[in-house]
DNA sequence: CACATTAGTGAACACTTGTACACATGGATA
DNA sequence: TATCCATGTGTACAAGTGTTCACTAATGTG
């Protein structure tokens, strides 16, 4: 029989994870994986599975409370690095950008899970989303850089963003990763948005 | 053994279809949907699956085509109802919201289609989302609201628009089809990006 | 009318799937 | 040291899967 260490607690439980992050990075989508499957990849037997997580739904859950650290460890890098006002917006984008470049597999579950099965997981992502769009509210406040909106503008001008952001991760994500060329234009493309949209909230009182 | 009627030709083939959006319309997945479920769910035997479709993909790709026909129906019903050009944003955005609902298994299968699975199903509904931007583009452009913009200005502009509203689609599809209050909810909160946009593009020369 | 084509059927195939059960083992706890 | 429990393993099973095959009835074409 096949030894049977345990070793660090946790341990399968993070292959199983990161078994599924996997298998979404190959293509495939979250929704169509099967426990069998996760747990072939993660070089485990299907029966140890459940000693983590009732169902895929429930791993699927785990994943978004991870894919929050990720965002938390991005915005904290984008605050750390803003060298000048002028320069925010081009230096966020290129902050999103090599972030969701380098945690590919994650992103691709966040896009995935936002239409995907699981209405938990959903409503999941949704909340990390509302919680990102908040914080950058907070800092533009704190910048001084929109005193002239309301807050219920401000949040909706952050929504808008952080939705913009997140409909380009789809660009980005449909390219090989390795295609600097097509990189460059979503940045590119991102950041006239964004500078669209701030154009349009710096003018926003005198329409609204 | 059970009569073999043949009836109008390619009436299967629409049984098939719809049985997918069916599916999908409560609550599954497109990209978890396999062969025999969708037979049986139309009411077929699952060999008859095979005489349209060469796999779960291909019926995939036959409904983006079919979805392009429901956009260009709505693109013609949106044209066609514009009363007053400073009512246009509001109006375009309840006949978007009163299409997606009657057709809400069509737009959630495109939704998810966004990050699905099949490379082809994505890239063709990006490929109708490009089409749709640049209907509006040329739309814009006859009714001469936007005269001050470059056509590339124009361009990224209704690109962006279409992707707010794309997002707000998958807002739309959350909640349950007769909540009114949040269904009103998303058809302020659209309005007002896509009024925050354009206020952006009307600015947008004096500050590119 | 004869005939090829299309579009339906049921039976069978080899796999895969989720899940239950009994069992083993290492580390923490008492 | 003795015991417990979380975590690992293998086996088993019923149900579901995609796909192939041979067969049949309706339709369009000559």
């Amino acid at each position: 029989m096949a030894e049977k260490q345990r070793r660090k607690p946790g341990e399968t439980r993070e292959k199983l994870m990161s078994a599924a992050l996997t298998l979404v990075g190959k293509g495939r989508h979250f929704a169509s994986l099967g426990i069998r499957e996760v747990t072939r990849q993660a070089g485990v037997v299907p029966t140890s599975f459940y000693r983590h997580f009732r169902n895929m739904d429930d791993l699927g859950l785990q994943l978004v409370d991870e894919l929050g650290l990720v965002l938390r460890r991005m915005m904290r890098e984008a605050r750390a690095n803003v060298s000048q006002a002028d320069k925010l917006i081009e230096e966020s984008v290129a902050i999103f950008i090599s972030h969701a470049q380098a945690n590919r597999s994650f992103f691709l579950f966040m896009a995935q899970g936002l239409a995907g099965e699981s209405r938990a997981v959903q409503e999941g992502i949704r909340s990390e989303m509302r919680f990102f769009a908040s914080e950058l509210a907070n800092d533009l406040r704190r910048l001084r850089l929109v005193d002239h909106l309301s807050d219920q503008d401000l949040d909706m001008t952050c929504d808008l963003v952080v939705r913009s952001v997140a409909f380009s991760l789809t660009d980005l994500l449909g390219v090989s990763a390795d295609d600097d060329y097509q990189i460059e234009q979503i940045r590119k493309r991102t950041t006239r948005f964004l500078q669209l949209i701030f154009v349009g909230a710096a003018h926003w009182q005198s329409a609204g």
